[in-house]
DNA sequence: TCAAACATAAACAAGC
DNA sequence: CGCTTGTTTATGTTTG
C-alpha cells in the first residue's frame, strides 16, 4: 500500500504551506480512514498519539522551514524554487514519517548545517518522546484530556501501532542486515562512518553508524530481536524497501520513521498548521528534557560499555553494576542478577524495540555530527593549508573525501568507502584551489557555483594503475564507491563525456536517448540529482560537441550512441601527445600507444561499468559490461603510471574490481582494431564497434576528423558543488524513482 | 605563457 | 506558449 513509490520530493515550500505534501494518497487515505482529521467531524477522535504526531510534525516542519532558510539556499531563483531545494526525500519516505523526522531527514538537516546540534537533538529527543510514548503508553495519557477519544479505538491504534512497530523493525534489521553483507562484502566493514555527503541521499541507508563495530551494531539487533534475528519475522511482512533498486540502500533505513505513519495516521492535524518556527521545536520540550538527559546517559553508557566489555568480559549493557539499558539503570549486584534483569525488564517486546531503534538512531546521529565535524575540520586544514591532517585520516578514513578530491595535486581521494585504501595522504590538504568556496561542506550544498571552475582532476590521477596486470580501475574511485557516489552528493571525478559514454555503454542496447542519459545520471550519482540545469545543459552540450557522441534515429526517436573509434581517437591523440599524429596517422603511430593505452584502459575501465546502475551492470556477473573503456585512457597514458596511489587499488572491494573480463579485453582490442582499419580507410568512419552501434539507421554521423573534441580525462574534479540553493530542481522527482 | 580540455552559461532553433 | 532537445558561441578555469 505504502509502496506508491513514485518518489516525489518534498518540496519545502510545498511542506511549508502543506503538511500533507509529504503525504502519499494512501496515507492520507488512512487518515480520513482512521477518522482523525482534523476538519473532519470526527475531530473528537483526536487521539494522544496525533497529538504527539503533531508535536512531531511541527519540529519537522521547524525544521524544514529552517532548511528553507537556510542563507543562500534556495532563495536565489524563486522561479523554480520549490521544486528545487527540496529535501529530496522520497516518498517512500517521506510519507511514512510525517510526525518522526527520518534518518534521512535528519541528516540531511546535519548536512545542511541549518539546524544547530542542540536543535537537532531537540528534534531528535523529541522523536524519541514520541515513539516511547506511543510505544509505551498508547492513549492512556491523552485521554483524559479528549474525553471522546473512544478507548477502543485507542486499542485499536495500539496494536496496530505494535504491528507497525515489529513491520518496522523488522525491515530495520532487514536492511541491517543487507547493509551488513554489503559492507563485508566490500569489506568496508571498518569503515567509518557515513560518508557525509552521504547522508542526505534518500535512498541511503543507514549505514552502520560509522563508530559501530559490527560486533556493536550484531549486539544492537540481537538486543532487538532477543537474539534471534527473526524476532519479529512472523508477521510475514514483505519489505521491499531495499530492493535492488534501492542499490542496497533501498529505502535506506528510515528507522522510526514508518511507524508513526502507520496507525496514527493523523498527520493531518498538523498539516494545515503552517510552519512553526524553531518554537515549534520547543514544543515537546518537556518530555525533551528528560529525554535527553536519558540520552546523555546512554551517550555515557555507550562509552562505559565499551571501556568494560573488553575488560571485564561483562556485558555491554552492564557496568559499574548497573544496567546500561537506555533509561534502565536498575543497580545489579552481580552479573547474573543483571543477567535475569535483562532478560525479564528487557526482553523482546515493543518497547525495548522502540528503544533500541531511538538508541540507533542517537548513534546514527552522533555519528553524522563526528563525521560533520570531522569534515570542518578537514576544510579548515585544507583552508590554511594545513597538511597535518593527512595523517590522521588513516583513522577516519571516510568523510573528506568529497571536497578533498578537488586538490589538484593529489589524486581524487578515495572515495570513503575504501577502507583500505590508504588514500589519505592525498585528499586533504589541497585546498581548492581556486576555490573559495568550502571544500568542506561536502555536501556540496554550501558551495556556491563558482561558475566555470574546472572539477577535474589531472587525468593522471584517475588512471589507475596497472599492478602487474592485474585490473586496476581507471576510476579507482568510482568503481568500488559506486554507492557512495550513488549517495553522496559528491561531484563524481570524471567528465561529462566519460559519464555519457558511460551511460550509454552501460545501457542495453548502447544508445539512449537524452532523458534517458539524464536519468542514468541522477541514478548514479547523488551529485546530479540537483542543480538539474546546469548539468543537463552540460550533457547536451557535450552530446553535441564532442564526434564521439552519434545521434541516431530511432523508431522512437533520437537516441545517442558512441562512437567508440572517435573516442578512441582522442585518447590517442591525447596519449600521444601529438593530436595530428594521430589525426593524420591514426593507424601507424597513434595506434601503437594508443592501443596499448586502451588496453590498459580497458582493463582499468572495467570497473567503470560498476557505475552503471546495479541493473545494468549485472549483465555481465562482473557488472562490466564490456565497457570498452571510456576514454579514460586517454586521459592518460601517462596517467596510468605515475598516478594513482596504490592504495587506491588495493583497496577497492573485490567484488568491485571486477577482473577485467576477457571480453573487455576482447572489445577494446577489436576495437581499436577495427578503429584503425576504418581509419584508415575513412578516416573516421566506421560506425562504432559493434557493441555500441546498434544496426540503427543513422541519421547524421559528423564525419569529420576534427578532433575536438571527445574528452577523454575523466577527471574532474569533485568537489564542485553546485549552488547550494540549487535552485534548479531537483527534477529528480522523476529520476528519483529510478533511484528507488 | 599558451594551447587544450573542461565546465558553465546562454542564445537560438526546431518539434511537440 | 512552454518544454525538451540540439546546436553554437562565449567565457573562465585548470593542466601540461
Amino acid at each position: 500500500m505504502m509502496q506508491e513509490s513514485a518518489t516525489e520530493t518534498i518540496s519545502n515550500s510545498s511542506m511549508s504551506q502543506n503538511g500533507m505534501s509529504t503525504l502519499s494518497s494512501s496515507q492520507l487515505e488512512a487518515g480520513s480512514r482512521d477518522g482523525r482529521s482534523s476538519a473532519g467531524d470526527t475531530s473528537s477522535e483526536v487521539s494522544t498519539v496525533e497529538l504527539l504526531h503533531l508535536q512531531q510534525q511541527q519540529a519537522l516542519q521547524a525544521a524544514r522551514q529552517l532548511l528553507l532558510q537556510q542563507p543562500g539556499s534556495g532563495l536565489k531563483s524563486p522561479k523554480s524554487q520549490d521544486k528545487q531545494r527540496p529535501l529530496q526525500v522520497p516518498v517512500s519516505v517521506a510519507m511514512m514519517s510525517p510526525q518522526v523526522i527520518t534518518p534521512q531527514q535528519m541528516q540531511q538537516i546535519l548536512q545542511q548545517q541549518v539546524l544547530s546540534p542542540q536543535q537537532l537533538q531537540a528534534l531528535l529527543q523529541q522523536q524519541q518522546a514520541v515513539m516511547l510514548q506511543q510505544v509505551r503508553k498508547p492513549p492512556a495519557r491523552v485521554v483524559d484530556l479528549l474525553p471522546t477519544s473512544s478507548q477502543q479505538q485507542q486499542q485499536q491504534l495500539a496494536a496496530q501501532q505494535l504491528v507497525f512497530q515489529q513491520q518496522l523493525l523488522q525491515m530495520q534489521q532487514l536492511q541491517q542486515q543487507q547493509h551488513l553483507l554489503n559492507m563485508q562484502r566490500q569489506g568496508l566493514l571498518s569503515l567509518p562512518g557515513p560518508a557525509p555527503g552521504q547522508a542526505a541521499l534518500p535512498g541511503q541507508t543507514l549505514q552502520p553508524p560509522a563508530g559501530l563495530s559490527p560486533a556493536e551494531l550484531q549486539q544492537l539487533w540481537k538486543d532487538v530481536t532477543g537474539g534471534n534475528g527473526h524476532g519479529m519475522e512472523d508477521n510475514g511482512i514483505k519489505h521491499n524497501s531495499s530492493g535492488s533498486t534501492g542499490g542496497g540502500n533501498g529505502g535506506g533505513l528510515d528507522l522510526s520513521t514508518n511507524n508513526s505513519s502507520s496507525t496514527t495516521s493523523s498527520s493531518n492535524p498538523a498539516k494545515a498548521s503552517p510552519p512553526l518556527s524553531h518554537h515549534s521545536i520547543a514544543n515537546g520540550q518537556s518530555p525533551i528534557l528528560n529525554h535527553r538527559r536519558e540520552r546523555e546517559r546512554e551517550r555515557e553508557r555507550e562509552r562505559e560499555s565499551s571501556l568494560h566489555e573488553e575488560s571485564g568480559g561483562t556485558h555491554p549493557l552492564y557496568g559499574h553494576g548497573v544496567c546500561k539499558w537506555p533509561g534502565c539503570e536498575k543497580l545489579c549486584e552481580d552479573f547474573g542478577q543483571f543477567l535475569k534483569h535483562l532478560n525479564s525488564e528487557h526482553a523482546l517486546d515493543d518497547r525495548s524495540t522502540a528503544q533500541c531503534r531511538v538508541q540507533m538512531q542517537v548513534v546514527q546521529q552522533l555519528e553524522i555530527q563526528l563525521s560533520k565535524e570531522r569534515e570542518r575540520l578537514q576544510a579548515m586544514m585544507a583552508h590554511l593549508h594545513m597538511r597535518p591532517s593527512e595523517p590522521k585520516s588513516s583513522p577516519k578514513p571516510l568523510n573528506l573525501v568529497s571536497s578533498v578530491t578537488m586538490s589538484k595535486n593529489l589524486p581524487p581521494a578515495s572515495p570513503p568507502n575504501l577502507p583500505q585504501t590508504p588514500t589519505t595522504p592525498t585528499a586533504p590538504i589541497t585546498p581548492m584551489a581556486a576555490m573559495p568556496q568550502v571544500p568542506s561542506v561536502l555536501g556540496g550544498a554550501n558551495v556556491p557555483s563558482m561558475g566555470a571552475m574546472r572539477r577535474r582532476h589531472s587525468d593522471k590521477y584517475s588512471m589507475p594503475l596497472s599492478s602487474g596486470g592485474d585490473t586496476v580501475f581507471i576510476f579507482p574511485e568510482i568503481a568500488p564507491n559506486y554507492e557512495f557516489y550513488k549517495n553522496a552528493d559528491v561531484r563524481p571525478p570524471f567528465t561529462y563525456a566519460t559519464l555519457i559514454r558511460q551511460a550509454i555503454i552501460d545501457s542495453a542496447e548502447h544508445q539512449l536517448t537524452l532523458n534517458e542519459i539524464y536519468s542514468w545520471f541522477t541514478r548514479t550519482f547523488a551529485y546530479f540529482r540537483r542543480n538539474a540545469a546546469t548539468w543537463k545543459n552540460a550533457v547536451r552540450h557535450n552530446l553535441s560537441l564532442h564526434k564521439c557522441f552519434v545521434r541516431v534515429e530511432n523508431v522512437k526517436g533520437a537516441v545517442w550512441t558512441v562512437d567508440e573509434v572517435e573516442y578512441q581517437k582522442r585518447r590517442s591523440q591525447k596519449i600521444t601527445g601529438s593530436p595530428s599524429l594521430v589525426k593524420n596517422l591514426p593507424s601507424s603511430l597513434g595506434y601503437g600507444t594508443a592501443l596499448n593505452a586502451s588496453l590498459q584502459a580497458a582493463l582499468a575501465e572495467t570497473s567503470l561499468p560498476l557505475l552503471g546502475t546495479p541493473g545494468l551492470m549485472n549483465s555481465g556477473s562482473t557488472g562490466p559490461m564490456g565497457g570498452s573503456c571510456h576514454g579514460l585512457l586517454g586521459g592518460d597514458a601517462s596517467g596510468l603510471l605515475g598516478g594513482s596511489p596504490p592504495g587506491l587499488l588495493g583497496g577497492s572491494p573485490p567484488g568491485m574490481l571486477s577482473g577485467s573480463p576477457p571480453m573487455l579485453m576482447q572489445s577494446a582490442h577489436e576495437e581499436l582494431n577495427g578503429s584503425l582499419d576504418h581509419l584508415d580507410t575513412n578516416g573516421h568512419g566506421i560506425l562504432p564497434p559493434l557493441e555500441y552501434l546498434p544496426p540503427i539507421h543513422v541519421k547524421e554521423e559528423p564525419l569529420n576528423m576534427d578532433d575536438d573534441d571527445c574528452p577523454m580525462s575523466l577527471v574532474t574534479t569533485a568537489n564542485h558543488s553546485p549552488e547550494l540553493d540549487d535552485d534548479r530542481e531537483l527534477e529528480e522527482g522523476n529520476l528519483s524513482e529510478d533511484l528507488e
